[in-house]
DNA sequence: GACAACATACATACAAGAATGTATTTTTAA
DNA sequence: TTAAAAATACATTCTTGTATGTATGTTGTC
């Protein structure tokens, strides 16, 4: 049944977005082409035909997922702002309560934190996910250095400390809110937990001598 | 081959062992009883005798994880201490250190964090695992109840967050601890790492006033 | 205290299902 | 007409659960 070039296109794309039902329903492991493949409306020849094979699949959704992520990061760093801190405050706070309104990123997100291990069959696409990881530490680490520069954090701050710290409860609070929604409610308490974590980076601007 | 019952509660140790290893080498949804078996230095027929099937493995593994780590937790509200904030910074840091020099626990919470997912098979489990995480939960806020009883947190701070947040990082640094053991060093991080946490409910007791 | 009678602790063998990858067709756009 | 975009068919491999075999500990009984 030869398609047009679009049709193709769209084909591939319903496949993936089955995959990401599948994969989070049943997990990355126990998920079958067979049921992706019906998942999309197609017969398992054309998942074969546009991906080698889940590991393949799952590579593409894995990028999907990441591209737009650290981005959104990235641009803040782009931006002129007063305190690069709040700025990371406000960037987290927003990622958790836009996360809470995408339901297709949860579904994404679920899928990578919590129904894939990296073991056996994903072992070669750790590699890019701990690449993809350190992009995303560095851009963090950099919103602090920016802060240091500036002179906006108490003297006995460590940015490296720091960093591990935002990345670790981040990380834990998304987890959390993934297999918990009713316990975590980012829409409600994002800010607040934000927050909390901040507080002691902030306002009290140690030695607020300009850069140098 | 009848072997007597302490022969017996040995081969049922070394079946969960050799789990353990299959579980987190391989995953748990890819691991095969034929492997665990093997590993165990026994045949599938030794397995299906001491465990109906895999999931009843898993959770005589869950149970062996969790239940001295909720007796640790509850045991620290037993004895008497000054500051019951400070006790909980110091339980967790503990709990992070001795994480980072007992292999057997660090390889069992690999497994339950990083290579198994609750979905199909396991979902039965997932009932169990809630359950613990409540009690968790219950047991730190207690900690919080009691500071506030004695007046030492300060007024705006809402147990319900802290426990939450406590929680959410605590999480997250066990899990990037464990997936990049390279880049976290518990050893020589946990005490900063929860330090930078617990400074702001730390010293400025705001209102130190007897309980009532 | 010896010896049936039974239960236990496994090992081995087998049948059935599921999933994968590939080979082969079919249809149709270019 | 030829080659892309699938559908279909098939062989192979893994696993699982269970059924069955068997040797040995254990227990009650005389």
């Amino acid at each position: 049944m030869r398609r047009t070039k679009e049709d193709a296109e769209k084909t591939k794309q319903d496949i993936l977005d089955a995959a990401v039902d599948i994969f989070s329903e049943k997990g990355v492991a126990k998920a079958s082409l067979e049921q992706i493949a019906q998942a999309a409306n197609v017969t398992r020849g054309a998942v074969y035909w546009h991906f080698k094979n889940k590991i393949e699949i799952f590579d593409a959704l894995h990028e999907r997922l990441h591209t737009p992520f650290i981005q959104r990061i990235l641009e803040g760093l782009e931006v002129e702002h007063p305190d690069p801190v709040a700025q990371l405050q406000e960037l987290c706070t927003n990622l958790l309560i836009e996360l809470d309104q995408d339901p297709q990123k949860k579904k994404a997100l679920i899928l990578f934190l919590l129904k894939c291990d990296y073991s056996g069959e994903l072992e070669a696409s750790k590699a890019q996910y701990l690449e993809n990881k350190m992009q995303k530490l560095q851009a963090f680490s950099r919103y602090f250095d920016k802060a240091i520069a500036q002179g906006r954090l108490p003297a006995d701050s460590n940015p490296r400390i720091l960093t591990m710290a935002v990345s670790c409860y981040l990380r834990g609070i998304v987890l959390e809110y993934l297999e918990f929604p009713k316990q975590v409610r980012l829409k409600d308490d994002a800010a607040e937990l934000m927050n909390f974590f901040f507080k002691n980076l902030l306002g009290s601007h140690h030695s607020p001598v300009p850069t140098q």
